[in-house]
DNA sequence: ATGGTAGACCTTCTA
């Protein structure tokens, strides 16, 4: 089973590239992240003549995230517990049916910049949920996938130039230790563990050439309960997908599990 | 050289 994660910055401005890439790689589940609408004007109808059953938590202009599955989805789940005040839509979870089943989430981190604001706070707070959630999750002691653009850039390694990001939200001590909490709970990074090569970067900004200049950072992860862990098969980057016509600021993450 | 680009949407915010 393939499990693919994408940021795609607006489902509808990119239908037609995120057609093109899911006619090619067939995931059999996918999770969207930054699909910039309402439930209602999300492209449905597209995925499901590919054969995609379809969850979406979406929001106007900003966020949104979706689950598309070629099984049907249960116990589906909208919305990141632990603050009712909060109404960012980032994230969405659901157990994909099967034989084997595992259940997966849609994360959509918050970005946290500039610093040493309320934008930074919230984002340490989101994360702080998070970690009280994936710990409830992992007690299930099931197959889970929690996968999204986590807008962490976890080492040095996984970024072209470090120097550059010192002052960013993304690559804050505070946020570094945030993620290597998830991972002390019993979550394995996929990229980490089926691949591990330095320079395996998910995101170009649009700006200064970045993409030319391979100017890029690894924020797109897979964190994998050791239910799923056991069945890792593989994880890979669609890097190419970056260079195609209007382009997302980010590429597909797959992440393969063996259904044995 | 605190610039540059992209999307939603209406004027500026988010990234």
């Amino acid at each position: 089973m393939r499990i693919a994660t994408w940021n795609v910055n607006s489902v509808n401005a990119r239908l037609e590239t995120v057609l093109k890439w899911f006619r090619e790689a067939a995931p059999d589940v996918a999770c969207l992240q930054e699909i910039k609408c309402v439930d209602e004007k999300f492209p449905r109808e597209a995925f499901e003549s590919l054969g995609y059953n379809v969850s979406v938590n979406g929001q106007k202009t900003y966020n949104g995230v979706a689950l598309l599955s070629k099984t049907p989805m249960e116990d589906i789940r909208r919305g990141l517990p632990g603050d009712d005040g909060d109404d960012h839509a980032r994230y969405l979870e659901a157990v994909i049916s099967g034989p084997k089943p595992v259940r997966v989430a849609t994360i959509y981190l918050p970005n946290g910049n500039p610093i040493g604001t309320e934008k930074f706070a919230y984002k340490l707070a989101w994360m702080a949920r998070l970690n009280a959630h994936a710990r409830e999750l992992l007690a299930l002691e099931e197959r889970l996938v929690l996968a999204g653009d986590y807008n962490v850039i976890p080492e040095p390694a996984d970024c072209e130039d470090p120097a550059a990001w010192a002052g960013d939200a993304l690559f804050q001590p505070e946020t570094r230790a945030a993620f290597r909490g998830l991972k002390w709970l019993g979550l394995t990074d996929a990229y980490m563990q089926a691949d591990g090569a330095p320079g395996g970067y998910t995101f170009w900004d649009y700006q200064a050439g970045a993409w030319q200049r391979n100017n890029g950072i690894r924020i797109d992860h897979a964190l994998l309960s050791a239910q799923a862990a056991d069945a890792l098969a593989g994880v890979v980057i669609h890097r190419d997908v970056r260079g195609w016509d209007k382009p997302s600021d980010h590429v597909p993450v797959v992440v393969e599990l063996a259904d044995d």
